[in-house]
DNA sequence: ATACTTTTTTAGATTAATCTAAATTTATAT
DNA sequence: ATATAAATTTAGATTAATCTAAAAAAGTAT
């Protein structure tokens, strides 16, 4: 009768699922803490109860790591986020920094005809406002090889793809200084004391970035 | 930092409202106990809480009344299912018998940015798939004169306007026999022993009803 | 390798929403 | 008008998700 997992375990496997950069490690008690804004006593009492529904490995004392199950509940958590947020752009007419929370709680809406007919009538889009890869209805996701602006070299350019950092504060900063999901972006100089940079954005304004911005925004290098 | 209402208050309110025949008459701890599922216990400690809100009056034996304040919020609530529900059939697809699920999940995201942009993004709708009328943003109604197809009399016609039942059974019923919201309805005769009904449908089919759905049918008379 | 620090877990409470069983109040039928 | 029935409330428990404070384990630095 009730669903398999709860909103607030959908919540907590999604940031285990994201804090592993996909599974690839593991995930300690306090980093989940913090990045749930709970109490580390709290989420212990959860990881034990997402490791007894399987969608998680769990040893005592040291972290979680998702399991295969885990990962497919993930991801369709993480398609219907996106797809909602696409919908939410395309359809209703939202920045791309108004999106956010209000997909976080859409997400959590149960019926797979719904995501199945949203994703047709969307067109089967395959990334969101912010660039991020939407997982197909099998959880695959099409990853694009890009870099962090940070790491492009002076006299390279390249296409905005995605945003690693998606608060509204960024997003507008952005929007600001006229960078969007698909701008060119040359690169003219790298300040090695701070790691700021100087772009030229689609040809046309040329201003400094800071490191910390840099490093939020992907790249998609070009020859 | 919370929603004034958790999502289990809101659907009590619903309900209350609903029972209540929008604020007209008083309800009681076991018509809501049955129409939520719940056991009378529950609803009689469900009903101090929202007393405590202001959003009923409960006097203790004597059932509840919503209060102005209830009333609005409930209004708010019913919008937003109404909006999804015309969202879901005119934008989806969906079949008018499916879409009552979903939008009882729909209906509590909360975002007054949202519904006012899906407000917009279906063209300032009157009404849902049921015939059923879209409170304003203010929480008006536009109600529309109609009577249950059942009292209307034998030589007389109408327009179905919308449903008292809007169960996937019955609603797939009508659909199977032709009957749709603005399908035009002829009175050929009205069995008095069992108040079933020979109808013309489109000036097509010729059919007999039960007294059961002819009394879920509004019509809107017509000379 | 031992002592100190940090991280994690356990123990015990709290709040929201529900339940069962018992008590109380209101309604009904002779 | 009183007994019986029906409706409602109270009392006490339960589950999910959280907390604080204390205990235990793991990591670190000399």
């Amino acid at each position: 009768m009730h669903p398999i997992l709860s909103l607030v375990e959908e919540n907590y496997l999604k940031a285990i699922y994201h804090l592993s950069d996909a599974g690839k490690s593991a995930v300690s008690t306090n980093a989940l803490a913090d990045n749930m804004n709970n109490k580390a006593a709290s989420v212990t009492d959860m990881i034990k109860k997402l490791s007894s529904k399987g969608v998680i490995s769990y040893e005592k004392y040291h972290g979680v790591n998702i399991s295969e199950k885990g990962r497919r509940a993930a991801l369709r958590v993480i398609r219907k986020h996106r797809l909602w947020e696409t919908f939410l752009v395309d359809k209703l007419n939202f920045n791309w920094d108004e999106v956010h929370e209000v997909a976080e709680q859409l997400e959590h809406i149960e019926s797979p005809l719904l995501i199945e007919k949203l994703d047709s009538f969307l067109g089967h889009p395959k990334v969101d406002p912010h660039g991020h890869p939407i997982p197909d209805k099998d959880g695959k996701i099409h990853e694009v090889k890009q870099v962090q602006l940070s790491e492009a070299k002076a006299g390279t350019n390249g296409i905005v793809h995605s945003v690693n950092d998606g608060s509204p504060k960024f997003l507008q900063y952005l929007s600001k200084i006229g960078i969007r999901i698909g701008a060119r972006i040359d690169i003219v100089e790298r300040m090695e004391f701070d790691g700021s940079m100087e772009i030229i954005i689609d040809d046309k304004e040329r201003v400094f970035i800071s490191r910390q911005a840099s490093e939020n925004l992907l790249i998609r290098e070009r020859p």
